[in-house]
DNA sequence: GGTATAGAGTGGTATAGTCCAATTTTGCGT
DNA sequence: ACGCAAAATTGGACTATACCACTCTATACC
């Protein structure tokens, strides 16, 4: 299988071998792989040559891992298919940066106007409102604010830490909710006073601002976001349809 | 510089000092960076974790490295500057706004380096070069620079007045391309000189920028654009699918 | 029955060293 | 001066080991 007296380095037999094993369905989607002292035991070689074979997987984005949980195999059809939406968290682990969000506020409230309106909500909704600053290798690259029906979710708010967490896989796993398109608007401005404090900004510094409603495959609104990012330090990637 | 007590991971340091430095001037474009084994000494780590942080800016696109020459600073030129959008007219039609342009360029010459790799063209590959100034309401709203096969669309240059019809028309009812889908960027900066004149600026305001490949239902890459829009005057609309 | 807590397992980070192949530099012999 | 071989340097690959923070589970305790 894995041949030490190969010309072909270690680590990308056994990238080969993680790989070819996920398309022959040995290891399916959102499966754990095999931890990586058992692959390195298995393939008497050392740690760090299946770490650095795993790494450059959940680079390209086939893998991703949890410390304490082990390591996944992703839905390829992420990067396959014309896929578009992603996550900050997932976004920034396909691009080999490390998310990290810092919560400024989280709390169940009515909700606003902006949001009644946006959700299509009647006035008085509970609303969960999470507002994070969102980091790329611990550099602050965008300030966030959600905003979700509380009926829908109950009770995540407490449960969980969303400075580590993604939300939107704390909603598919916790509350079964998937999302399965999103309204954006895009837009560039400068940054509010408040935005420059969050994000360490100077003044004239370009904010892509960016709206969004995510709806749900029965197309019921399901989250409304605000977001703010560092125009120098994102770019924002997306692939659309024409028609339909 | 470097500290060993921080809870940030060293590599995660030397890569933000190595980034800073490219930044500031200190390591030019082209020119090499210390060696793996000089910077380990430096900052007193091991050679590995020093190459671990260098290993990540190459493939982020940030230096490249040849095994007994040494680690250089890569040309960022490339990857700098200007964009583009969907059906500009199409889309000011839809918001009840009177779309018109200016032409500045109109020409057929073979592809730069920045197109041949977006559309993944063969070297010399002559293109038609389209550069216009956007107009809403007679008001300018954005610069976009075009580039398409010469071959799929021959003569159209000559043929068509673009200052007033719609190059996605004409390449639908005169070439017979349908565009099925688009991969986009959108990114938040300052206006360039060149856009400050173009669209009657004043420094510092911000500038959505969009770069777009735009492709038929046949996967074929078919235009590659780069477009400059006015922050004050502008917001882009977009549904993006979730995938899995 | 519920609740701490201890332990085992996980990936993340880091060290110190080895060998290798590609490349540049150096120095020696002519 | 010149050519060429040896030496030094570089990044690439790899081992063995260690400690950390996190996750889950089983056990002990109340």
């Amino acid at each position: 299988m894995i041949a030490h007296d190969s010309h072909v380095p270690l680590y990308i037999q056994i990238k080969d071998y993680i790989r070819l094993n996920i398309q022959a369905g040995v290891f399916p989607e959102n499966s754990r792989i095999p931890s990586e002292r058992q692959l390195a035991e298995q393939f008497q070689v050392s740690r760090l040559t299946v770490s650095k074979a795993i790494n450059e997987l959940i680079q390209e984005g086939l893998l991703h891992s949890h410390v304490g949980k082990g390591t996944f195999v992703s839905s390829t059809k992420i990067e396959q298919e014309l896929r578009t939406l992603t996550s900050f968290t997932e976004e920034m682990i396909r691009r080999g940066q490390r998310p990290s969000s810092r919560v400024l506020y989280a709390a169940v409230e009515p909700a606003s106007s902006e949001v009644t309106k946006a959700l299509l909500l009647p006035s008085g909704t509970k609303i969960i409102v999470l507002r994070r600053v969102r980091l790329a290798d611990n550099q602050p690259v965008a300030l966030e604010t959600s905003a979700i029906v509380a009926a829908i979710c109950p009770g995540i708010v407490d449960k969980h830490d969303f400075s580590q967490e993604s939300l939107y896989q704390v909603l598919r796993e916790e509350c079964g909710i998937r999302i399965a398109y999103a309204r954006q608007t895009f837009e560039s401005r400068q940054a509010t006073p408040e935005e420059q404090e969050a994000l360490h900004l100077d003044p004239h510094t370009p904010i892509l601002g960016i709206t969004r409603v995510t709806y749900n495959a029965q197309e019921q609104p399901i989250e409304y976001v605000r977001s703010a990012y560092r125009g120098d330090r994102y770019k924002f990637n997306a692939i659309l349809r024409y028609g339909e």
